[in-house]
DNA sequence: ATCAGCATGTAAATGGTTACATGATTAT
DNA sequence: ATAATCATGTAACCATTTACATGCTGAT
């Protein structure tokens, strides 16, 4: 059985206990937003694709008059998701203009071409902020619900590892800068570096 | 003028000199497909579109009975790429399995959540890798047929941002494995080590 | 009473990939 | 000869976003 995009994720927000379409919805928009996004136009459709396919079962959980059906996964459903996690990822896309504009600066504008490093390294910086945040903030709800259990140590490390390759993004953009500075200045090219050199990091 | 995901692409590597649709493509392909995809399916239309928008104009250059068109930047486009480089970069998208995989791991196989981390690792790893043959392949290109410039200082820092960042990564992701693996053999929790202490890289 | 947030859903438009179709030229 | 590569293009399909539509509930 191939899995959508969407379904990964549903599958993947349904494995810690059940929810309704729109929990789903806003735990991944404050959570795994900055690699997978998904919108109701996918995720109510995929929801019952999901369970005519016998992945998942919705209950009804209405509150009054207000309509409401949280998902759970069926023994197939956890099986697909053991599956899915099971083999290696087929997915990785990005489209960064940032690094395009960057990519193409010397043929366009090069005198702009520091500036544009400069101003990725402060947006860099500003996601480590946004991350750092949103950890700060989980903690928090973590400590006052439920302090004796540790939160999962998987999503713990994806939010960090956003945090710190951020942290390091922001740096190392930071020196391109300079160097790029460096270079406008004295006209010598980028050749006439070691290249590996200067701005090698060093980890 | 609201420029195209392709638009972008199409005006930046015009800037630099005229090219065919086909050599867009090829370039695409070998250098900025890592941050920014493009498919026949879009490149032929949008070349049309622009040239109809007078952004840039096609001249044949047939080679006998081989059809070519090489496509050049008019005044207005050349204008178009200063004005969409001068703005703040919009488009950041990224779709990451792994990330995903690794957020999930622990409510679906908890198991394998350090063994996600150690694959990703290799992964980055064979990207860093991938760069650096691409990097070494323009520099003997470069020596050997323009030796006396430098080349595309912008350009050449993104494909550096590219192995460097992947190596880190690589380095990053070894180092949570290794964190995970000691979690769940001893047991404690992510919070009996102090955040940020451990796992922070210095840079 | 009104607004923010909960809750579900769809239609239209857009964006993008894949596969196909066609044919010329160059290298083996 | 034949395969690889150059070269252009389109049609069908798939994924995704955006905007809209509807209505309930709780807080101010």
């Amino acid at each position: 059985m191939e899995l959508s995009a969407t379904a990964k994720v549903i599958l993947g927000m349904l494995a810690a206990r059940p929810r309704s379409g729109y929990e789903i919805k806003q735990l991944v928009d404050s959570s795994a937003r900055f690699f997978w996004a998904a919108s109701y136009g996918q995720i109510y459709p995929e929801l019952k694709r999901l369970e005519q396919a016998g992945l998942i079962t919705g209950a009804d959980a209405s509150q009054g008059n207000r309509q409401r059906t949280v998902f759970r996964l069926t023994g197939k459903g956890r099986q697909a998701a053991r599956e899915w996690i099971a083999g290696a990822p087929q997915v990785f896309e990005l489209r960064d203009e940032g690094l395009l504009e960057l990519f193409f600066a010397g043929s366009i504008e090069p005198g702009r071409t520091a500036e544009i490093a400069r101003e990725r390294a402060a947006s860099a910086a500003a996601t480590a902020a946004e991350l750092r945040a949103l950890r700060d903030d989980l903690d928090q709800k973590h400590q006052a619900e439920e302090p004796e259990s540790s939160p999962d140590p998987g999503s713990l490390t994806v939010l960090r590892y956003g945090i710190e390759m951020n942290e390091w993004a922001a740096a190392w953009f930071a020196r391109a800068a300079d160097e790029l500075e460096n270079e406008t200045a004295d006209g010598t090219g980028a050749r006439t570096r070691q290249r590996g050199q200067s701005m090698r990091t060093r980890w």
